[in-house]
DNA sequence: CCCCCCCC
């Protein structure tokens, strides 16, 4: 039976986050925002109740916005907190924000348990954690309404402050050791006072050193670090002598709280982190170490698949994880412009769909060991179109071999059990032709006139296959390898094959289909061979062939409709040639996949930030 | 307010 967890919301407030509490959401309110008609980013604040107190500076992680959407959380829900953060906003002054960043819903519809009274907030910095819940206090749900205990959770004799909220009602809280009043009604919703002035406990995982610029606007120097807590990741960048400030307090691995800061729009050509705002620290930022110990993790990384890397535009920075197959020895070289040398180093990377080579640079690459095959994952690589695609480690990338996370763990034992002896696609060998197949959609087939060039057009398009001419699926071609031209029935029991120039005792049955395929931008018929037809149909050209020397009408029916009518990706080459003086537009299917949704909608935001970039 | 990151 579901307990709530007495004397969680205090334990959460002195920083025993790691505790998963069950709770009651005794309120929910809309916070006004600025963007007021910005759906994606309303946040609530929740208030919630530990059976013996209630704590009403809860925010509620936008993401989560949706259990209150589909009314899963709603009044008196009873919650488990899955991941939480306490922000302390003002220490002295008993300023606290609980930042739920996951919860589950036990129970959606419930009572109000127990007489609850808003949590006076003590001197929340005293270590003396209480890190586990009191079972005697615990309160059983949901056919209890005892009062909670007389016995207030904080501790005799500490320094009892007003709270938060009493501040904001501009009462002076006194001595609220014993505020357990049960005929208070602690559910009246108190204003949430204004977060203004924030503090994050972030890890600093990345920094570079001081460098100095000079453009038309002036000069001057800076440095950036990259920041990351239990909910993501932030750039951050110091100019002149906050610069100076800033830098020797910040070291990479170490926990700090920063408080205030100017938040802008990250600039997302340069800035690798998963996040759309950037930081500029200022006079006003506030930065102190975190000696305590937290869960916050070492690097945020955001991987995307090997194979993905084909898709994505040149010069973008990607975070990558695999397998080291193979290592090059260091090498020398010249840079052409700077005339300095560099080392440098070639790591053939693989995961379970493909593999490319990625260049360490300078110390990273002389550092390297690569032996015994690590896991290598990689934050901040940047897409090079040499040789098909390569990747490159900049200064400011992050390399881990074999780190302690989820993904590492996986594909390691995917490659111990079956991708030690795995073949896969190698994107640094491809040629122009075979990975520059970008997605379109059809409608850009036309309004980008592909196929007008020399050579042929490649995309790829996520379609739908509308109609197929089914009485020109397969024909009747010479038997001979490596020959597929039509053959003429010679009508005494031999078939002609113009290009052999001889007659064949046999025929064999082959593709050539044609099919209408249609996106929401268009539609394009193409043409389809053995390998592409195969794929569509799931049958061989000999059962095809055999079902129609059969005149099986039926059969025929069924394959072609059940061809029809689902979303696929189509790999086409466009061409515009002449037949008969008449200038006519090629589209033959080169590949037919089944749709990645995962993948694909991944592509789908990259090209979305792309164009609200620009 | 930077935003360069190398070579075949």
């Amino acid at each position: 039976m579901a307990r709530l967890s007495t004397g969680a919301l205090l334990r959460y407030l002195r920083g025993n986050v790691e505790e998963k509490a069950t709770l009651q959401v005794l309120g929910m309110k809309l916070i006004d925002n600025k963007a007021g008609e910005d759906n994606q980013n309303r946040r609530y604040r929740l208030m919630l109740s530990d059976g013996k107190n209630t704590f009403s500076s809860c925010m509620l992680g936008s993401q989560l916005n949706s259990l209150i959407d589909n009314s899963e959380l709603k009044e008196n829900s009873i919650v488990r907190i899955e991941k939480c953060m306490c922000n302390v906003i003002d220490r002295q002054a008993g300023k606290f924000v609980l930042m739920i960043a996951d919860l589950s819903v036990v129970v959606s519809t419930a009572d109000k348990i127990g007489d609850p009274v808003v949590l006076p907030l003590t001197n929340i910095s005293n270590n003396n954690l209480p890190t586990k819940s009191e079972p005697q206090d615990d309160i059983v749900v949901p056919n209890t309404t005892a009062p909670a205990s007389k016995t207030n959770v904080i501790r005799q004799g500490s320094n009892v402050l007003p709270t938060a909220d009493r501040l904001v009602n501009g009462k002076k809280g006194g001595n609220t050791n014993n505020t357990n009043n049960n005929n208070s009604n602690s559910t009246k919703p108190e204003r949430i006072f204004t977060i203004d002035i924030w503090t994050i406990r972030a890890r600093v995982t990345n920094k570079t050193a001081v460098r100095t610029w000079e453009n038309a606007r002036g000069k001057g120097q800076l440095f950036s670090c990259d920041l990351c807590d239990e909910t993501g990741e932030i750039r951050a960048t110091a100019f002149g002598s906050d610069c100076d400030k800033f830098f020797p307090m910040l070291e990479i691995g170490n926990v700090y709280y920063i408080t205030k800061g100017t938040l802008k729009t990250a600039n997302k050509q340069y800035n690798q982190t998963n996040n759309d705002y950037e930081m500029t620290f200022n006079h006003d930022t506030l930065i102190e170490a975190c000696t305590e110990q937290t869960q916050i993790p070492e690097t945020k990384f955001n991987f995307i698949p090997i194979s993905e890397i084909a898709q994505r535009d040149p010069n973008s920075i990607v975070d990558v994880i695999g397998i080291v197959k193979s290592v090059s020895d260091i090498q020398r070289i010249v840079g052409k412009q700077s005339q300095k040398e560099f080392t440098k180093r070639d790591i053939l990377l693989m995961d379970d769909k493909a593999k490319l080579s990625v260049t360490l640079w300078g110390q990273q690459a002389e550092e390297f060991d690569g032996s015994s095959n690590p896991v290598l994952a990689i934050k901040g690589a940047k897409i090079s179109d040499f040789n098909g695609r390569t990747l490159s480690c900049l200064q400011s990338s992050i390399v881990k071999i074999n780190p302690n996370i989820q993904e590492a763990h996986e594909i390691r034992t995917w490659y111990d059990n079956e991708g030690f002896e795995m073949d896969v696609e190698d994107l640094s060998t491809k040629t122009d032709r075979e990975r520059m197949t970008p997605f379109k959609t059809i409608g850009q087939i036309t309004s980008e006139q592909l196929g007008s060039n020399d050579k042929p057009d490649y995309i790829t398009c996520k379609a739908i296959c509308l109609m197929i001419k089914k009485d020109s699926v397969v024909y009747m071609s010479c038997p001979a390898e490596n020959c597929s031209k039509k053959v003429i029935d010679n009508g005494d029991g031999t078939f002609r094959c113009e290009k052999c120039n001889a007659s064949h005792e046999n025929f064999k049955w082959s593709y050539m289909a044609n099919a209408e395929i249609s996106d929401s931008t268009g539609s394009q018929w193409i043409t389809l061979f053995r390998n592409e037809a195969e794929a569509l149909f799931g049958i061989t050209p000999e059962e095809f062939g055999q079902m129609k020397s059969n005149n099986d009408e039926e059969a025929i029916n069924a394959v072609v409709t059940k061809a029809q009518n689902n979303e696929k990706m189509f790999k086409l080459r466009i061409k515009i040639d002449n037949y008969n003086d008449e200038q006519r537009l090629r589209v033959t299917c080169v590949n037919i996949s089944d749709v990645e949704y995962v993948n694909n909608v991944k592509q789908l935001l990259v090209d979305i930030n792309q164009l609200t970039a620009s």
